[in-house]
DNA sequence: TGTCATCCGTTATAGACAGCATGTC
DNA sequence: CTATAACGGATGACA
């Protein structure tokens, strides 16, 4: 099928024949055509085939029919990704909105939007405090839908796309999923139309690396000599020839070190010109300071590292760095896996092993795809190589077995895990979809669950779920009708675990307060995923225990738990304490992209806590506001009068308070020329903070 | 007695969604 | 195929 047979406005075939794209691959034209009967469709097609053109015609075909459309993705870097690339086609008078919890548009610019681009938990927060949003909605594309696979967040994405069935059963949906190994199952389940293929616009051959012998599995075979990395050779080769390499590893340690050995290897080969702009790729990542000198000392040999560590900000100049081809390796741990795309010529697996807590595990095969299947760049390579590396024959034979040549597993749901039921059972009688066993049976009955497994198999932990809820005042009951409570309600539309909740009763109950208590509570709370403390950290974390009272004593709760919570807590206490992000990586082993990503949630989790506590009418309830302010932007409590200025953040409202101006009206009364005299500031930043701070005692009167 | 090499036991291990109201250095 | 690499303390050789 040619662009220009496709059934969308004149405009949109222009754009995509600017990018090149003249004829769909015919999974793509497969896919187009089944979306056109208005049938629901579940399309299975490798990773890099182009599935994401077929959601944005699901899209598009839905706005030149008048209709809305959601556009539901796992992770906030996709949804950017997705919600730029539909804004491209804004010249067809086409509104596309971003809802993700950091850059939340306001609900009525959401009512306003032709296409949301959301992630599946924001969606599901919008259904439970707006279930009738979802009538008005026509086309929903649900991208990565094997993620219904996922223990933690799979429910959520089944139960989105079931809530939707249930409320619209009208609307088209569109699930697009990476090969799975029971699509057919998914597409009976939506009442779909299928879409199936291996089709990949460039080739990709897989293969085994044992050291010594690169076998492919088309029956080429090269030698390869391994050198003190292994991969050495592989990556020289490769790079040689113009080609890019994506190395992925299984602990953050190991990318660092191997990024850094590899430049070694790339050193000798890069060719001056391309030296130059290297080491002002390096310098910009330097003055990032912290991890920035890290990767910047390997920057200039073309080799960086790449994980969850690492500031969006660091991480995005690494990506670019290796799309515009200067970059030549990156070595990272799974964050790219299933991140944005970032295509290379050879993609190497270098261990497919990983520790789950207990040892070291085979990785499951579609995750191996997902990682391979980003070989070969589109426009750029005539071939893409995906190699895994085996240390041993047994491991060898391993890889062949489970991972090139067999399927991938079949997605499985687990929906009926107690935490699960406890989350959605609440959230359907909150948003008063379901008041009784009757009614929730029915919404549960339209799961994949229910499709694969039976929804009598879910019956006795609803039950149990329900026990709980109403034991603790989240839902009241009466013979056998469940209304949500005002706790309950509450809970539902903060998006809090009703556990979590359990455990603020425990500071709500008391009398006491402190702000490093409150950090602990909160980091103890299934909502948080705190900071693992080291053996030997707990030694030092006795010293907090001592100072202050805590909610929970070590005897109420999993040791381990207590005292990453108390670790947590004291990282969160220094960040508020204005300890820098290289500081705290130096006394907790803390990357800043870690630090930043618990300091978001303790936030979110503190506004949540503030805001039920005065349903227990807590004395206290007032102090958490200010706590979660210095939470958000990491000060002491004396630069709170000053953070509130647009423009101010820890660094400078610390340089504006050591020189006298310790709140937002002594800023206001300063000229811009003073301002610019202090350290750090710029006549520009000067004067658009003395303006920010003017309006800002302006508006309080 | 001080320094360095080696051995051996110990230790740590990937990732990332959500509320609300507006903007870091 | 039951991890494993890096780290840190202890020990011992040697000057």
């Amino acid at each position: 099928m040619l662009v220009d047979e496709l059934d969308v406005p004149e405009e949109v075939r222009e754009i995509l024949r600017s990018e090149g794209i003249e004829e769909l691959y015919p999974p793509q034209a497969e896919a187009v055509e089944a979306i056109s009967s208005g049938r629901n469709v579940v399309v299975s097609i490798p990773t890099a085939s182009g599935k994401s053109l077929v959601g944005y015609f699901g899209v598009l075909r839905a706005f030149s029919r008048g209709m809305r459309s959601i556009y539901i993705v796992p992770l906030r870097a996709l949804a950017m990704e997705k919600y730029e690339e539909l804004s491209r086609f804004g010249c067809i008078g086409m509104k596309v909105a971003l809802a993700i919890g950091d850059y939340d548009v306001p609900p009525d610019h959401l009512r306003g939007a032709d296409v949301i681009v959301a992630t599946c938990e924001k969606v599901d927060a919008i259904t439970r405090v707006d279930p009738g949003f979802i009538s008005g909605i026509g086309v929903v594309v649900a991208d990565e839908i094997h993620l219904i696979t996922s223990p933690d967040r799979g429910p959520t994405l089944e139960m989105v796309l079931s809530k939707i069935r249930w409320l619209n059963p009208e609307a088209q949906i569109i699930g697009l999923s990476a090969t799975i190994g029971n699509p057919e199952e998914v597409a009976e389940w939506l009442n779909a139309s299928l879409v199936v293929s291996d089709f990949r616009p460039i080739p990709l051959h897989l293969g085994v690396y044992d050291g010594i012998t690169l076998q492919l599995d088309d029956g080429r075979a090269m030698r390869v000599p391994r050198d003190r990395t292994v991969v050495g050779n592989l990556v020289r080769t490769t790079v040689e020839e113009g080609g890019q390499v994506l190395i992925f590893v299984s602990q953050r340690r190991h990318a660092e070190s191997l990024s850094l050995t590899i430049g070694r290897v790339l050193e000798r080969i890069i060719p001056e010109e391309e030296r130059e702009a290297l080491r002002e790729f390096a310098a910009e990542l330097e003055r990032m300071g912290g991890l920035g000198k890290d990767l910047a000392k390997r920057a200039e040999r073309g080799a960086c590292f790449h994980h969850a560590g690492l500031t969006n900000e660091m991480r995005k100049t690494v990506e670019n760095a290796f799309r515009r081809g200067l970059l030549k390796v990156i070595v990272a741990t799974p964050t790219l896996a299933a991140g944005i795309n970032l295509p290379a010529r050879v993609v190497i697996l270098k261990s497919f092993r990983r520790f789950d807590g207990w040892s070291n595990q085979p990785i499951p095969a579609w995750e191996v795809k997902q990682m391979l299947g980003r070989a070969g760049r589109p426009g750029y390579d005539p071939y893409g190589i995906g190699v895994i590396v085996a240390e041993n024959g047994h491991w060898a034979e391993f890889a062949w077995e489970n991972y090139i040549f067999s399927d991938v597993e079949p997605i499985e749901s687990h929906l009926s895990s107690p935490h699960a039921l406890r989350v959605h059972a609440l959230s359907l009688i909150a948003s008063r979809l379901a008041w009784d066993m009757k009614t929730l049976l029915r919404i549960f009955s339209g799961t994949f669950f229910a499709h694969t497994v039976g929804v009598d198999a879910m019956r006795d932990v609803l039950e149990e779920v329900l026990n709980f809820l109403a034991d603790n005042g989240f839902v009241s009951e009466r013979g056998g009708k469940y209304h949500p409570t005002p706790l309950g309600e509450r809970t539902s539309h903060l998006y809090l675990d009703p556990l979590t909740v359990m455990y603020f009763r425990r500071a709500y109950e008391s009398d006491h307060y402190s702000d490093f208590a409150v950090l602990h509570l909160v980091s103890l709370t299934p909502d948080m995923l705190p900071f693992r403390a080291g053996r030997r950290e707990i030694e030092t974390l006795y010293t907090y225990i001592a100072a202050e009272r805590l909610y929970y004593s070590t005897y109420e709760v999993e040791e381990d738990a207590y005292f990453n919570a108390v670790k947590t807590a004291a990282v969160l206490s220094a960040w508020m304490d204005e300890r820098s992000q290289d500081e705290i990586k130096d006394m907790f082993s803390v990357y800043p992209g870690d630090l930043h990503g618990r300091v978001q949630t303790a936030e979110w989790l503190i506004y949540g806590m503030e805001s039920i506590a005065g349903l227990f009418g807590w004395r206290h309830a007032g102090r958490l506001r200010d706590l979660r302010l210095r939470v958000r932007h990491g000060v002491r409590e004396d630069l709170l009068p000053l953070i509130a200025i647009p423009g101010v953040g820890r660094v400078r409202a610390r340089v504006l308070h050591n020189h006298g101006y310790t709140d937002a009206a002594r800023v206001a009364e300063a000229t811009p020329e003073e301002i610019a005299r202090l350290p750090g500031m710029g006549p520009k930043v000067a004067k658009s903070i003395v303006e920010g701070a003017r309006k800002l005692v302006g508006r309080r009167g």
